[in-house]
DNA sequence: ATCAAGATTACCT
DNA sequence: GGTAATCTTGATA
């Protein structure tokens, strides 16, 4: 049998545990359709969030009509509101009623890059100094991929925002640290990321 | 009804 | 380093 290459992400990647599913998005592609064209970039941060006993996560004083999409099966995408103005994506992972999500961080910028200047800037060109700035943290994705209120709950099995298959990142290339931004159980060290990545969103 | 906090970012000194 | 911007949510100080 010889390979068909790369494909997207399946339900049974989703359903597994937190922890793995976190540390396993870690070199996948997320791509959103946008139009004719499709956005994509490299996952190199994210942060686990567990609703049972991680005081942090939004669904850990149980469900609420923001974040009832965390209860929901493996494979939704949970996005909400934040600061009055940021958008930050979370890939819910587990089985349903298990409220478990990976807020993503950080990609790398792959296809559309002109398309995500203009949605970060508003204008066709960066700035040298702008080249690391597009997709370097949760709002700033968000914001350069168009993910808004209306993709809360979104289905990573459809068509219109999944993830793509890659080999795993090797356990060597991923930094582990606390999650940042956070008041609550901060001493979880659930923030994975891609070692000597650019687009990492901090040291 | 009211209000403080927030899984952030950009811009300031 | 510090903090203003901006508004939704969830707890009720």
């Amino acid at each position: 049998m010889i390979s068909s290459g790369p494909t997207k992400l399946k339900r049974e990647f989703y359903s597994q545990n937190l922890l793995l599913v976190a540390n396993n998005l870690l070199g996948k592609i997320l791509v959103k359709k946008s139009g004719r064209k499709y956005l994509s970039g490299k996952i190199v941060e994210v942060e686990a969030y567990h609703g049972d006993y991680d005081q942090a996560s939004h669904a850990f004083r149980g469900k609420t009509k923001r974040n009832e999409i965390m209860f929901e099966e493996g494979g939704l995408l949970y996005v909400y509101f934040t600061y009055g103005m940021h958008y930050c994506a979370n890939v819910v992972a587990g089985k349903k009623d298990k409220a478990v999500a990976i807020l993503i961080r950080a990609v790398e910028p792959i296809n559309g890059i002109n398309l995500m200047i203009k949605n970060r800037f508003g204008r066709e060109f960066v700035h040298e100094k702008e080249k690391y700035n597009l997709t370097n943290g949760p709002g700033k994705l968000c914001q350069a991929f168009g993910i808004n209120r209306i993709h809360n709950g979104t289905d990573l099995t459809g068509n219109e925002i999944f993830i793509i298959n890659q080999p795993k990142v090797k356990n060597k290339e991923i930094g582990v640290s606390k999650r940042i931004g956070i008041t609550r159980s901060v001493d979880l060290q659930w923030r994975f990321f891609v070692k000597d990545n650019p687009y990492v969103s901090r040291k």
